[in-house]
DNA sequence: CAAGATGTAACAAAAATTGTTACAACAAAA
DNA sequence: TTTTGTTGTAACAATTTTTGTTACATCTTG
């Protein structure tokens, strides 16, 4: 019952682009020493980020750098760029049809799950990455 | 990223009962035919859902039934009482310390991710099992 | 061409979830 | 009191999901 870590992965290696971008090279490797994951993690997330639109990967050379300013990011274009499966509820799949619950059990369920999704989706939504640049700015 | 099925079949547990408490004999049985699970995992359940005081389970001679009315009972209950790791955002472990961003990225996500969570958590408590009873009423 | 990256596939390892067996403890009915 | 059917749990097995690793083709610039 959890939001695969990726998620938070992708949300440090963003903000370490942000911060050092300037300053050094953000390739995989040393983006996976900051996240302190193996380098293929960082660019499969790298991959998912810059398919979103998030940011751009340079090949060859090498490195990554945000294609958009931190206020036009919110948490959630960062969610499903690397979340794909983002059903987050689970469900049994064998209900019996032949019980009038187990029949009607996922049309009964499957709004309101869709529905607190939906809540969760607008939350992600009002946060922006700059939020979270301005709290690192201010702590280094 | 995922809520446990072990929360849907609590939902579709307590609707059983709702429905066939003065039918049939609501044992783990007879429930887990309807869910299509294990009767070990029903118990599971109904041994989380006692435990939460939403229902009472008889020893020895078997069933279980609602302790309060479908209104009185919310989602939140029901998720609670079976989802007990509850932190819904995963983290990579081994932030670099070292890093500036590293070192900090524990502190700046815990926040946004607790207060997405209270939002989750809000959702959840405004949802009765009697919207779900209803909507079973209806089909069945 | 050499050096250092990315992009991915393929596979390995680990962790979480789900399923199963087994059996002690229990309550009611025969 | 014995039988019957049940709950409560522990222990373990199987499966699925997530995460980690190796390998290598491809790319870009010097």
């Amino acid at each position: 019952m959890k939001v695969a870590s990726k998620f938070a992965i992708a949300i440090h290696t963003l903000l370490f682009i942000y911060k050092f971008d300037n300053v050094m090279k953000t390739s995989s490797n040393n983006i996976a020493s900051s996240v302190g994951v193996n380098p293929v993690i960082i660019r499969e997330v790298l991959s998912d980020l810059k398919n979103a639109g998030i940011i751009a990967v340079k090949l060859g050379t090498g490195g990554a750098s945000l294609n958009k300013s931190p206020s036009e990011i919110t948490l959630l274009d960062i969610y499903k760029a690397t979340i794909k499966e983002d059903n987050l509820f689970s469900f049994h799949k064998a209900p019996n049809v032949n019980c009038p619950v187990g029949k009607n059990i996922h049309s009964v369920l499957d709004k309101e799950f869709e529905s607190i999704k939906n809540t969760f989706d607008n939350e992600l939504k009002n946060i922006k990455l700059s939020t979270l640049t301005d709290k690192i700015d201010t702590l280094c």
